[in-house]
DNA sequence: CAAACAATAT
DNA sequence: GATATTGTTT
Protein backbone atom coordinates (compact mmCIF):
# COMPACT_ATOMS: atom_id res chain seq x y z
CA UNK A 1 0.00 0.00 0.00
CA UNK A 2 1.16 3.63 -0.68
CA UNK A 3 1.34 6.16 0.89
CA UNK A 4 -1.53 8.33 -0.95
CA UNK A 5 -3.86 5.75 0.04
CA UNK A 6 -3.07 5.55 3.52
CA UNK A 7 -4.03 9.34 2.97
CA UNK A 8 -6.87 8.77 1.60
CA UNK A 9 -8.02 6.33 4.27
CA UNK A 10 -7.30 8.57 6.74
CA UNK A 11 -9.36 11.59 4.86
CA UNK A 12 -6.43 13.23 4.33
CA UNK A 13 -5.91 15.19 1.02
CA UNK A 14 -2.34 14.17 -0.37
CA UNK A 15 -1.06 17.22 -1.92
CA UNK A 16 -1.92 20.93 -2.33
CA UNK A 17 0.70 23.47 -3.51
CA UNK A 18 3.48 20.81 -3.82
CA UNK A 19 3.66 20.02 -0.63
CA UNK A 20 3.05 16.59 1.14
CA UNK A 21 1.45 14.78 4.20
CA UNK A 22 3.07 12.38 5.91
CA UNK A 23 1.67 10.39 8.44
CA UNK A 24 3.37 8.90 10.71
CA UNK A 25 3.43 5.14 10.09
CA UNK A 26 4.59 4.78 13.54
CA UNK A 27 1.21 5.28 15.00
CA UNK A 28 -1.27 5.26 12.64
CA UNK A 29 -1.40 1.19 14.35
CA UNK A 30 -2.72 2.58 17.10
CA UNK A 31 -5.05 4.81 15.16
CA UNK A 32 -6.74 1.81 13.37
CA UNK A 33 -6.50 -0.16 16.47
CA UNK A 34 -8.67 2.46 18.20
CA UNK A 35 -10.88 2.96 15.31
CA UNK A 36 -11.99 -0.50 15.24
CA UNK A 37 -9.88 -2.20 11.92
CA UNK A 38 -8.32 -5.15 12.10
CA UNK A 39 -5.09 -5.13 13.43
CA UNK A 40 -3.72 -7.65 10.74
CA UNK A 41 -4.38 -5.78 8.40
CA UNK A 42 -2.71 -2.96 9.56
CA UNK A 43 0.08 -4.68 10.38
CA UNK A 44 0.70 -5.07 6.84
CA UNK A 45 0.19 -1.65 6.16
CA UNK A 46 2.85 -0.78 8.05
CA UNK A 47 5.02 -3.26 6.75
CA UNK A 48 4.73 -1.76 3.36
CA UNK A 49 5.19 1.19 3.74
CA UNK A 50 8.40 3.15 4.19
CA UNK A 51 8.52 6.02 6.19
CA UNK A 52 11.54 8.58 5.81
CA UNK A 53 11.96 9.63 8.86
CA UNK A 54 15.97 10.03 8.49
CA UNK A 55 15.34 12.54 5.50
CA UNK A 56 12.35 14.36 7.65
CA UNK A 57 14.73 15.11 10.64
CA UNK A 58 16.45 17.26 7.93
CA UNK A 59 13.96 19.95 8.66
CA UNK A 60 14.08 19.58 12.68
CA UNK A 61 16.91 22.03 13.63
CA UNK A 62 18.00 20.13 16.53
CA UNK A 63 17.34 16.91 15.46
CA UNK A 64 14.67 16.70 17.79
CA UNK A 65 12.11 14.45 16.43
CA UNK A 66 9.17 16.46 17.37
CA UNK A 67 5.96 14.51 17.89
CA UNK A 68 3.07 16.32 17.24
CA UNK A 69 -0.60 14.69 17.36
CA UNK A 70 -2.24 17.06 16.01
CA UNK A 71 -5.96 16.96 16.76
CA UNK A 72 -8.40 19.08 14.56
CA UNK A 73 -12.75 17.95 13.96
CA UNK A 74 -12.34 20.04 10.59
CA UNK A 75 -10.27 17.83 8.02
CA UNK A 76 -9.82 21.01 5.66
CA UNK A 77 -8.26 22.28 8.88
CA UNK A 78 -6.36 19.64 9.74
CA UNK A 79 -4.91 19.17 6.78
CA UNK A 80 -4.05 22.70 6.42
CA UNK A 81 -1.90 22.71 10.07
CA UNK A 82 -0.54 19.73 8.92
CA UNK A 83 0.96 20.72 5.91
CA UNK A 84 2.25 24.08 7.98
CA UNK A 85 3.96 22.15 10.53
CA UNK A 86 4.93 19.81 7.35
CA UNK A 87 6.72 22.46 6.32
CA UNK A 88 8.90 23.37 9.08
CA UNK A 89 8.87 20.21 9.99
CA UNK A 90 7.03 18.15 12.69
CA UNK A 91 6.81 14.40 12.74
CA UNK A 92 2.50 14.91 12.69
CA UNK A 93 -0.18 12.20 13.78
CA UNK A 94 -3.56 13.70 12.34
CA UNK A 95 -6.36 12.74 14.11
CA UNK A 96 -10.17 14.05 13.48
CA UNK A 97 -11.61 12.33 16.51
CA UNK A 98 -10.47 13.90 19.54
CA UNK A 99 -12.03 11.08 21.66
CA UNK A 100 -9.84 8.86 19.68
CA UNK A 101 -7.02 11.20 20.04
CA UNK A 102 -7.67 10.77 23.68
CA UNK A 103 -7.65 7.20 24.21
CA UNK A 104 -4.23 7.07 22.53
CA UNK A 105 -3.06 9.80 24.78
CA UNK A 106 -3.99 7.34 27.74
CA UNK A 107 -1.77 4.35 25.52
CA UNK A 108 1.00 6.38 24.21
CA UNK A 109 1.15 9.67 25.81
CA UNK A 110 5.22 9.16 25.92
CA UNK A 111 5.80 9.05 22.51
CA UNK A 112 4.34 12.50 21.91
CA UNK A 113 6.28 16.00 22.75
CA UNK A 114 3.49 18.58 21.66
CA UNK A 115 -0.14 18.00 21.70
CA UNK A 116 -1.91 20.95 19.55
CA UNK A 117 -6.02 20.84 20.15
CA UNK A 118 -8.66 22.56 17.77
CA UNK A 119 -11.60 22.92 20.31
CA UNK A 120 -15.28 24.08 18.76
CA UNK A 121 -18.34 25.08 20.11
CA UNK A 122 -19.55 22.04 18.08
CA UNK A 123 -18.12 19.25 20.59
CA UNK A 124 -16.21 19.68 23.76
CA UNK A 125 -14.04 16.75 23.42
CA UNK A 126 -11.38 18.65 22.65
CA UNK A 127 -11.44 20.52 25.92
CA UNK A 128 -11.06 17.24 27.27
CA UNK A 129 -7.82 15.99 25.56
CA UNK A 130 -6.80 18.92 26.01
CA UNK A 131 -7.04 18.10 29.80
CA UNK A 132 -5.98 14.59 29.43
CA UNK A 133 -2.92 16.36 27.57
CA UNK A 134 -1.88 18.54 30.41
CA UNK A 135 -2.72 15.81 32.76
CA UNK A 136 0.39 13.76 31.83
CA UNK A 137 2.15 16.33 31.45
CA UNK A 138 2.55 17.13 27.78
CA UNK A 139 2.59 20.46 26.25
CA UNK A 140 -0.47 21.71 24.91
CA UNK A 141 -1.66 23.88 22.06
CA UNK A 142 -5.04 24.97 21.71
CA UNK A 143 -6.34 26.11 18.61
CA UNK A 144 -9.55 28.16 17.49
CA UNK A 145 -11.35 30.38 14.90
CA UNK A 146 -13.32 31.75 17.81
CA UNK A 147 -10.57 33.23 19.62
CA UNK A 148 -11.60 35.46 22.29
CA UNK A 149 -10.16 36.78 25.28
CA UNK A 150 -11.67 34.95 27.83
CA UNK A 151 -11.29 31.94 26.11
CA UNK A 152 -7.54 32.58 25.44
CA UNK A 153 -7.53 32.69 29.68
CA UNK A 154 -9.49 29.70 30.34
CA UNK A 155 -7.10 28.03 27.75
CA UNK A 156 -4.13 28.95 29.59
CA UNK A 157 -5.98 28.28 33.39
CA UNK A 158 -6.64 24.84 31.86
CA UNK A 159 -3.28 23.85 31.71
CA UNK A 160 -2.30 24.83 28.21
CA UNK A 161 0.65 26.10 26.54
CA UNK A 162 -0.41 28.08 24.35
CA UNK A 163 -3.69 29.15 22.69
CA UNK A 164 -3.38 30.16 18.84
CA UNK A 165 -6.33 31.80 16.26
CA UNK A 166 -7.06 29.99 13.35
CA UNK A 167 -6.15 29.99 10.92
CA UNK A 168 -2.96 28.87 11.49
CA UNK A 169 0.25 30.31 9.52
CA UNK A 170 3.38 28.82 9.38
CA UNK A 171 5.27 31.76 11.04
CA UNK A 172 3.35 30.44 13.84
CA UNK A 173 4.43 27.25 13.32
CA UNK A 174 8.05 27.66 12.86
CA UNK A 175 8.95 28.50 16.48
CA UNK A 176 6.92 25.78 18.14
CA UNK A 177 10.24 23.23 18.54
CA UNK A 178 11.75 26.02 20.69
CA UNK A 179 9.17 24.95 23.65
CA UNK A 180 9.84 21.54 23.44
CA UNK A 181 13.12 21.79 23.47
CA UNK A 182 12.76 23.93 26.32
CA UNK A 183 10.56 20.96 27.91
CA UNK A 184 12.89 17.96 27.45
CA UNK A 185 15.29 20.52 29.01
CA UNK A 186 13.45 20.90 31.87
CA UNK A 187 12.77 17.19 32.25
CA UNK A 188 15.97 16.49 31.23
CA UNK A 189 17.49 18.63 34.27
CA UNK A 190 14.60 16.71 36.61
CA UNK A 191 16.34 13.35 35.71
CA UNK A 192 19.52 14.78 35.62
CA UNK A 193 20.19 12.62 32.45
CA UNK A 194 19.56 14.65 29.41
CA UNK A 195 22.82 17.29 29.09
CA UNK A 196 23.52 20.29 26.96
CA UNK A 197 21.84 19.96 23.60
CA UNK A 198 24.73 18.66 21.06
CA UNK A 199 25.92 21.71 19.18
CA UNK A 200 28.02 19.97 16.47
CA UNK A 201 24.93 18.79 14.82
CA UNK A 202 24.72 22.03 13.08
CA UNK A 203 25.63 20.65 9.55
CA UNK A 204 22.26 20.53 8.56
CA UNK A 205 22.47 23.24 5.77
CA UNK A 206 26.12 21.96 4.78
CA UNK A 207 25.47 25.75 3.71
CA UNK A 208 28.89 27.32 2.44
CA UNK A 209 27.24 30.52 2.90
CA UNK A 210 26.07 30.49 6.29
CA UNK A 211 28.61 30.03 9.34
CA UNK A 212 28.53 29.14 13.48
CA UNK A 213 29.88 32.28 14.58
CA UNK A 214 27.11 34.56 13.87
CA UNK A 215 27.29 37.74 16.26
CA UNK A 216 23.58 39.04 17.24
CA UNK A 217 24.10 41.58 15.17
CA UNK A 218 25.37 40.19 12.21
CA UNK A 219 23.21 37.64 12.28
CA UNK A 220 21.59 36.98 8.92
CA UNK A 221 18.05 35.35 9.09
CA UNK A 222 17.88 32.62 6.93
CA UNK A 223 14.92 30.46 5.99
CA UNK A 224 13.61 27.40 4.19
CA UNK A 225 12.05 27.76 1.23
CA UNK A 226 10.89 25.01 -1.68
CA UNK A 227 13.00 25.11 -4.81
CA UNK A 228 12.46 23.45 -7.64
CA UNK A 229 15.05 20.06 -8.19
CA UNK A 230 16.52 20.90 -10.99
CA UNK A 231 20.04 20.31 -10.82
CA UNK A 232 19.99 17.90 -7.83
CA UNK A 233 21.60 20.41 -5.83
CA UNK A 234 18.30 21.67 -4.27
CA UNK A 235 14.76 20.92 -3.98
CA UNK A 236 11.44 20.08 -2.08
CA UNK A 237 10.13 18.46 0.34
CA UNK A 238 8.20 16.02 -1.86
CA UNK A 239 11.41 15.74 -3.94
CA UNK A 240 13.36 14.39 -0.84
CA UNK A 241 11.07 11.47 -0.56
CA UNK A 242 10.58 9.21 -2.89
CA UNK A 243 7.01 7.78 -1.93
CA UNK A 244 6.84 5.42 -5.30
CA UNK A 245 9.63 4.17 -5.29
CA UNK A 246 10.64 0.32 -3.94
CA UNK A 247 13.45 0.87 -2.55
CA UNK A 248 12.80 2.49 0.75
CA UNK A 249 14.29 4.76 2.86
CA UNK A 250 15.83 6.89 -0.16
CA UNK A 251 15.94 10.26 1.60
CA UNK A 252 18.68 11.30 0.26
CA UNK A 253 18.99 14.90 1.89
CA UNK A 254 19.18 17.99 -0.29
CA UNK A 255 19.57 21.18 0.68
CA UNK A 256 16.68 23.15 0.73
CA UNK A 257 17.17 26.99 -0.77
CA UNK A 258 18.13 29.21 1.63
CA UNK A 259 16.93 32.65 1.86
CA UNK A 260 18.46 35.51 3.58
CA UNK A 261 16.09 37.93 4.86
CA UNK A 262 17.23 41.85 4.18
CA UNK A 263 15.95 42.81 7.68
CA UNK A 264 16.24 46.51 8.45
CA UNK A 265 19.44 46.04 10.88
CA UNK A 266 20.79 44.21 7.52
CA UNK A 267 20.17 46.86 5.15
CA UNK A 268 21.20 49.85 7.21
CA UNK A 269 24.70 47.89 6.84
CA UNK A 270 23.74 47.66 3.00
CA UNK A 271 23.03 51.58 3.08
CA UNK A 272 26.10 52.17 5.04
CA UNK A 273 28.21 50.79 2.60
CA UNK A 274 26.82 52.46 -0.24
CA UNK A 275 26.75 55.48 0.94
CA UNK A 276 30.61 55.25 1.55
CA UNK A 277 31.40 54.39 -1.51
CA UNK A 278 29.04 56.72 -3.58
CA UNK A 279 27.69 56.91 -6.54
CA UNK A 280 29.53 55.28 -9.43
CA UNK A 281 31.71 53.26 -6.94
CA UNK A 282 28.49 51.13 -5.75
CA UNK A 283 29.78 47.72 -7.02
CA UNK A 284 28.21 44.48 -4.87
CA UNK A 285 31.89 43.11 -4.25
CA UNK A 286 32.92 46.11 -2.34
CA UNK A 287 29.57 46.67 -0.80
CA UNK A 288 30.16 43.21 1.08
CA UNK A 289 33.37 43.77 2.22
CA UNK A 290 32.14 47.00 3.82
CA UNK A 291 29.43 45.56 4.99
CA UNK A 292 31.70 42.61 6.56
CA UNK A 293 28.34 40.21 7.53
CA UNK A 294 29.94 36.50 7.67
CA UNK A 295 27.95 34.32 5.59
CA UNK A 296 26.88 37.20 3.28
CA UNK A 297 27.78 36.46 -0.37
CA UNK A 298 28.24 39.33 -3.40
CA UNK A 299 25.47 37.33 -5.52
CA UNK A 300 23.09 38.40 -3.03
CA UNK A 301 24.59 41.87 -2.45
CA UNK A 302 24.24 42.22 -6.16
CA UNK A 303 20.59 41.08 -5.66
CA UNK A 304 19.75 43.44 -2.76
CA UNK A 305 21.27 46.36 -5.17
CA UNK A 306 19.89 45.70 -7.89
CA UNK A 307 16.33 45.49 -6.59
CA UNK A 308 17.03 49.08 -4.57
CA UNK A 309 17.87 50.57 -7.75
CA UNK A 310 14.64 49.77 -9.41
CA UNK A 311 12.83 47.34 -8.01
CA UNK A 312 9.58 47.33 -6.21
CA UNK A 313 7.39 47.71 -9.26
CA UNK A 314 7.04 46.12 -12.86
CA UNK A 315 9.24 48.49 -14.92
CA UNK A 316 7.79 50.24 -17.40
CA UNK A 317 7.24 47.90 -20.60
CA UNK A 318 9.65 48.81 -23.09
CA UNK A 319 7.29 48.16 -25.61
CA UNK A 320 7.57 52.22 -26.29
CA UNK A 321 10.65 51.84 -28.43
CA UNK A 322 12.73 48.93 -29.42
CA UNK A 323 13.59 50.37 -32.67
CA UNK A 324 16.21 52.40 -30.89
CA UNK A 325 18.94 50.08 -30.41
CA UNK A 326 19.62 48.37 -33.72
CA UNK A 327 22.24 45.74 -33.10
CA UNK A 328 22.12 45.15 -28.99
CA UNK A 329 19.46 43.10 -28.07
CA UNK A 330 19.28 44.45 -24.62
CA UNK A 331 19.12 48.27 -23.37
CA UNK A 332 22.49 47.94 -21.28
CA UNK A 333 23.03 50.95 -19.29
CA UNK A 334 26.76 51.74 -19.20
CA UNK A 335 26.45 53.15 -15.62
CA UNK A 336 28.04 51.47 -13.09
CA UNK A 337 27.85 51.62 -9.29
CA UNK A 338 25.13 53.49 -9.32
CA UNK A 339 23.63 54.67 -5.87
CA UNK A 340 20.44 53.20 -4.80
CA UNK A 341 17.87 56.04 -5.54
CA UNK A 342 16.31 57.60 -2.15
CA UNK A 343 13.05 58.94 -1.24
CA UNK A 344 13.61 62.11 0.41
CA UNK A 345 12.69 62.06 3.79
CA UNK A 346 11.55 58.99 4.57
CA UNK A 347 12.52 55.79 6.44
CA UNK A 348 14.41 56.75 9.45
CA UNK A 349 17.27 53.94 8.98
CA UNK A 350 18.15 55.98 5.78
CA UNK A 351 17.99 59.84 6.65
CA UNK A 352 19.14 59.01 10.24
CA UNK A 353 22.93 59.53 9.37
CA UNK A 354 22.72 63.01 7.57
CA UNK A 355 21.94 64.05 3.99
CA UNK A 356 24.96 63.46 2.19
CA UNK A 357 22.87 61.19 0.19
CA UNK A 358 21.10 64.31 -1.30
CA UNK A 359 24.02 65.91 -2.36
CA UNK A 360 25.66 63.62 -4.55
CA UNK A 361 21.99 62.40 -6.40
CA UNK A 362 22.54 64.23 -9.94
CA UNK A 363 19.96 61.29 -10.95
CA UNK A 364 17.77 62.03 -8.90
CA UNK A 365 14.74 63.93 -11.50
CA UNK A 366 12.13 63.59 -8.75
CA UNK A 367 11.64 62.50 -5.22
CA UNK A 368 8.57 61.08 -3.28
CA UNK A 369 7.53 64.01 -1.12
CA UNK A 370 7.57 63.11 2.55
CA UNK A 371 3.65 63.10 2.61
CA UNK A 372 3.14 61.01 0.08
CA UNK A 373 5.27 58.29 1.39
CA UNK A 374 3.47 58.65 4.80
CA UNK A 375 0.36 58.20 3.21
CA UNK A 376 1.35 54.93 1.58
CA UNK A 377 2.83 53.73 4.76
CA UNK A 378 0.14 54.51 7.42
CA UNK A 379 -2.57 52.61 4.51
CA UNK A 380 -0.42 49.43 4.12
CA UNK A 381 -0.20 49.55 7.73
CA UNK A 382 -3.84 49.78 8.50
CA UNK A 383 -4.47 47.04 6.22
CA UNK A 384 -1.44 44.76 7.45
CA UNK A 385 -3.27 45.46 11.27
CA UNK A 386 -5.94 43.62 10.26
CA UNK A 387 -4.14 39.86 9.58
CA UNK A 388 -2.18 38.41 12.16
CA UNK A 389 -3.40 39.48 15.52
CA UNK A 390 -2.49 36.45 16.64
CA UNK A 391 -0.34 36.87 19.50
CA UNK A 392 2.90 34.66 18.74
CA UNK A 393 6.02 35.71 16.93
CA UNK A 394 5.91 36.89 13.99
CA UNK A 395 9.19 37.86 12.88
CA UNK A 396 8.27 42.01 14.61
CA UNK A 397 11.10 41.74 16.50
CA UNK A 398 12.59 44.46 14.30
CA UNK A 399 11.47 47.25 16.68
CA UNK A 400 15.00 47.86 18.05
CA UNK A 401 15.93 49.67 14.38
CA UNK A 402 18.37 52.35 15.09
CA UNK A 403 16.40 55.62 15.61
CA UNK A 404 13.26 56.93 16.32
CA UNK A 405 10.80 55.33 14.10
CA UNK A 406 7.52 56.59 14.09
CA UNK A 407 5.05 54.53 15.93
CA UNK A 408 3.09 51.84 13.94
CA UNK A 409 5.65 52.14 11.09
CA UNK A 410 6.85 48.69 11.49
CA UNK A 411 9.06 48.52 8.51
CA UNK A 412 7.34 46.35 5.80
CA UNK A 413 9.50 45.75 2.65
CA UNK A 414 9.83 49.08 2.03
CA UNK A 415 13.36 50.55 2.89
CA UNK A 416 12.54 53.68 1.62
CA UNK A 417 13.52 53.83 -2.11
CA UNK A 418 11.61 54.89 -4.74
CA UNK A 419 11.20 52.78 -7.73
CA UNK A 420 12.49 53.49 -10.95
CA UNK A 421 13.23 52.51 -14.77
CA UNK A 422 15.82 52.22 -16.96
CA UNK A 423 15.96 56.13 -17.44
CA UNK A 424 16.20 56.74 -13.73
CA UNK A 425 12.66 58.16 -13.25
CA UNK A 426 11.60 57.36 -9.82
CA UNK A 427 7.88 57.26 -9.55
CA UNK A 428 5.42 56.45 -6.53
CA UNK A 429 3.99 52.83 -6.79
CA UNK A 430 0.79 53.62 -5.09
CA UNK A 431 -2.62 54.68 -6.89
CA UNK A 432 -3.93 56.95 -4.21
CA UNK A 433 -6.91 57.65 -6.45
CA UNK A 434 -8.06 54.29 -6.69
CA UNK A 435 -7.22 53.54 -3.06
CA UNK A 436 -10.20 53.76 -1.18
CA UNK A 437 -9.13 54.56 2.47
CA UNK A 438 -12.89 54.76 3.81
CA UNK A 439 -13.72 51.48 2.66
CA UNK A 440 -10.68 49.53 4.54
CA UNK A 441 -11.59 51.27 7.36
CA UNK A 442 -15.01 50.71 7.54
CA UNK A 443 -14.91 47.48 7.08
CA UNK A 444 -12.25 46.80 10.23
CA UNK A 445 -14.68 48.52 12.43
CA UNK A 446 -17.42 46.49 11.05
CA UNK A 447 -15.26 43.68 12.28
CA UNK A 448 -15.36 44.23 16.06
CA UNK A 449 -19.31 43.38 15.78
CA UNK A 450 -18.43 40.31 15.35
CA UNK A 451 -17.06 39.68 18.95
CA UNK A 452 -20.34 39.69 20.03
CA UNK A 453 -21.16 36.70 19.02
CA UNK A 454 -18.82 35.43 21.09
CA UNK A 455 -20.47 35.36 24.12
CA UNK A 456 -22.16 32.22 23.08
CA UNK A 457 -18.64 31.13 23.44
CA UNK A 458 -17.85 32.22 27.05
CA UNK A 459 -21.07 30.81 28.22
CA UNK A 460 -20.71 27.40 26.67
CA UNK A 461 -16.89 27.64 27.79
CA UNK A 462 -18.06 28.36 31.40
CA UNK A 463 -19.19 24.80 31.79
CA UNK A 464 -16.15 23.15 31.03
CA UNK A 465 -14.06 25.36 33.29
CA UNK A 466 -14.33 23.05 36.46
CA UNK A 467 -13.50 19.54 36.32
CA UNK A 468 -16.56 18.66 37.14
CA UNK A 469 -16.75 15.90 34.03
CA UNK A 470 -20.41 14.82 35.06
CA UNK A 471 -21.82 18.43 34.10
CA UNK A 472 -19.90 18.25 31.53
CA UNK A 473 -20.71 14.98 29.80
CA UNK A 474 -24.93 15.87 30.67
CA UNK A 475 -23.79 19.41 28.76
CA UNK A 476 -22.25 17.10 25.78
CA UNK A 477 -25.57 15.33 25.83
CA UNK A 478 -27.71 18.40 25.80
CA UNK A 479 -25.78 20.06 23.06
CA UNK A 480 -26.02 17.06 20.88
C1' DC B 1 38.31 35.29 -16.18
C1' DA B 2 35.85 37.73 -12.88
C1' DA B 3 32.57 40.81 -11.81
C1' DA B 4 28.52 43.84 -12.93
C1' DC B 5 24.33 44.11 -14.86
C1' DA B 6 19.74 42.56 -16.80
C1' DA B 7 16.39 39.32 -16.77
C1' DT B 8 14.09 35.45 -15.25
C1' DA B 9 12.92 31.77 -12.02
C1' DT B 10 11.29 30.35 -7.67
C1' DG C 1 6.82 39.97 -3.95
C1' DA C 2 11.53 39.34 -2.34
C1' DT C 3 15.45 36.96 -3.25
C1' DA C 4 18.14 33.50 -5.94
C1' DT C 5 19.70 32.12 -10.22
C1' DT C 6 20.83 32.41 -14.90
C1' DG C 7 22.60 34.64 -18.84
C1' DT C 8 24.96 38.49 -21.19
C1' DT C 9 28.22 42.22 -21.29
C1' DT C 10 32.16 44.61 -19.74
Amino acid sequence: MQVAEIHEQMGLRREVAGDVVVVNVEYLEVFEAVEGGGEGEIEDIVGEVEFPSTSMAFYDPMMLEVHVLLVDHDKNSLFETCRLLQFNLYKVTPIQDASVASLMLSKENSKFDLVMVDVNPSNSQGFKLVQDAVNVGLTVIMMSANANATLVKCAIEDGAFLFMEKPMIAEDMKYLWQHVLREKLRKGKENGEYGEPSMDNQNYYQAENLQDNNTTTDMIHVSIGGSKNNKGKKGRIEDMIDFDSDNSATGQCMTPKMCTEWTPELHEKFMAAVKQLGDGRCFPKEILEIMNVPGLTRMQVASHLQKCRYGWQPRRSKTSKPSRSTNSQRSYTKRYGLFPRLIKGSQPQCTIQGNQIEEQGPTHNEYLTPSQNMGRHEILDNVSNNTNINGLSSGNVQGNVVGAQDQGLQSDASYGFASADYDGLIENNFDFEQFDYDQVVSSQTSEAANNEESSFWNSWRANFASDDLENRDAYEKNIS
